[in-house]
DNA sequence: CTTCGTTATATTCTGATGAGCATAGCGAAA
DNA sequence: TTTCGCTATGCTCATCAGAATATAACGAAG
């Protein structure tokens, strides 16, 4: 889930978490696929908790990032607003900025940890 | 604890974090405290939580982050290592970088976040 | 040799979080 | 009017993280 080797970036509001690696990669596959359930099966995440996410998200932002659709033809769907489209690409850019930017202390970073039995957190 | 507004970075170790903004604190404050229970109260922590925390450090690290002495002047004490302050001043300074990479998104994300009384995660 | 504050752990309790059902409602298409 | 797949949402259960509590050990200082 995390795209960037050492690296996770997340966006907040009011500290707690509005975006992250997670939820983009749920909009993204909802994106791509029509449909909450299908993207939540491709995560291997709960119906549940991928409209979970998709109703926190919609909540957190002014405007709508998923519209839903229920009954009719294949049962209903959901598709990603240009905003929700944007919204992602431009976490993603972030992420690359942010990783680009910091990209030589994490390898230094990297290189110091202990990565055989270590344990973290 | 978010020194960010809008922003929270991570270090990972094999996608489990290895450094973020609350080890950071806590290393910080056991160097000016010269203790791991005394920066424990600082922050509100239980005592136990903040060691297991350094633990972790000490086993995800090469090289230890924080000393301990236990018994003695004062029953005992926590310095940390050079190492180990270096590390927290090169994760500041990640921060800062990425922080500045990426301010003007996160401005224009915070922007369109409705924090009234919008729930999040 | 007693006191003291700290490190170091084990144990138990509890609250939060997510997983896993279960179910209802919907509307196009057959 | 029946079927179908999906949205929507409630409820329960397991799991995990952290809090709380308890204790042991330690060694300088008095």
């Amino acid at each position: 889930m995390a795209r960037y080797p050492g690296l996770m970036l997340r966006v907040l509001a009011k500290d707690h978490p509005a975006m992250g690696p997670g939820k983009a990669q749920l909009v993204a596959l909802i994106d791509s696929t029509g449909s909450i359930s299908a993207a939540a099966r491709e995560i291997g995440m709960s119906y549940r908790r991928a409209w979970q996410l998709v109703d926190a998200l919609n909540a957190s932002f002014k405007e709508p990032v998923v519209l839903t659709a229920v009954g009719g033809k294949r049962g209903g769907g959901a598709v990603v607003t240009e905003f929700g489209r944007d919204l992602v690409a431009r976490f993603r850019a972030m992420e690359d900025k942010a990783s680009a930017a910091i990209a030589a202390d994490v390898e230094q970073f990297t290189k110091q940890l202990r990565l055989p039995p270590g344990k973290s957190r």
